[in-house]
DNA sequence: TACGTTATTGACCAAGCGGTCAATAACTTG
DNA sequence: CAAGTTATTGACCGCTTGGTCAATAACGTA
């Protein structure tokens, strides 16, 4: 009985998040009416208004990032230890592409206030998802004798969340790919040591 | 003769630096009005603007985060790779601190456009001037004998800066100080570690 | 084809923004 | 103590902001 939409509403998420991802909350409603080609009242009517259309990128941010993680991490023949392997280098080359933007995640980090508010809550499930994706694929690599018996899998799949944050950011920061991938190298060093000097 | 400042410059700066690293340049100028005490007026002769008085608390961040690594990997008696685990454990601590606010050089970071405006220029001054700190100290181990005759002191420099970047991201998802030091021994093996599985 | 429902459109609004102005105050120096 | 210079103060301004309203359009259904 209704009129029927004009959009698709997964199009305006996805458009919506590169205004984001290019300038964050402070991203303007006409930027988003521009970039959408929905009327502000329209966009309102769908989503809300600015902040939860933010949350809703962010949420389409956050489960694209974990799927690509997921998958680089999944069963293809290699082992799990070359998976990350073979992620760490994809992950230096897409930091250090030019037009890349900074993750609506990391952003999210960024403009969280710490306290219990809904941004933060949601940036920590964002970091502790990711980190259970590395996770299991650590196990795996233990199972398999590529780890020691002893390596402690959580800490080490938290490590890999902090180090691809911060090449992210040194990505920002136009740090080139040849020096991304060997930071990249660098990184997975951790992997192959055998104890920690305590 | 002319009517002297009630104020202290280096204060002010360190007020507004405050405000900005909670709010990022989202924050207003009523709120640095507050912080600092000043008048609009009085705020605009001494800086010419918000903007302005954001670079000026960038530069004083920098300079002050600078000083910080440089004095913690300095010269105490202690070897070159004693440091370095020295900072990386306090690091881990200062990060996980419940009110610790993003340092202000991350923020920068997340909001530069990767253009060649002046904030990009800035923040990957900054990246360079740490790695460069690291380098230094790197590079003394390698003299020590601490590391390989072929370690890649300048990829490890970044990376050094890159994991610290991460590790203070993940601060402030809440990560926990225990899981943070266990991140800051991970990230430190790198160092322990013989050859990259090529 | 008339009706009910929701979408769209463009005008509109109050609040908050960064910044400015003009008047006044405080100090040093002659 | 008068003159010159800069600081401070509080009122003010134009613009942009996120959001709203009322009118109209487009559809399925009866």
């Amino acid at each position: 009985m209704p009129r029927p939409r004009k959009f698709v509403e997964s199009d305006v998420v996805s458009s919506a998040s590169e205004v984001f991802a290019a300038h964050g909350l402070a991203a303007t409603l006409d930027d988003l009416v521009r970039a959408t080609g929905l009327g502000k009242q329209s966009l309102y009517n769908a989503f809300g208004g600015k902040r939860e259309l933010f949350f809703r990128a962010l949420s389409e941010d956050r489960k694209e990032a974990t799927r690509a993680v997921s998958e680089a991490l999944g069963h293809d023949g290699a082992s799990p230890l070359e998976r990350i392997r073979g992620h760490m280098l994809r992950m230096a080359i897409e930091f250090s592409s030019s037009d890349r933007r900074v993750s609506l995640t990391t952003r999210a980090l960024v403009e969280s206030t710490g306290e219990e508010d809904p941004l933060s809550t949601a940036t920590k499930a964002s970091i502790e998802q990711l980190a259970g994706i590395y996770a299991q694929c650590l196990e795996h690599a233990r199972e398999n004798g590529d780890l020691p018996e002893d390596a402690n899998v959580q800490s080490l799949a938290v490590y890999f969340v902090a180090i691809t944050r911060g090449m992210e950011l040194l990505g920002r920061a136009g740090v080139g790919r040849a020096v991304l991938t060997a930071v990249a190298l660098d990184a997975l060093r951790v992997l192959h040591g055998q104890r920690m000097g305590d």
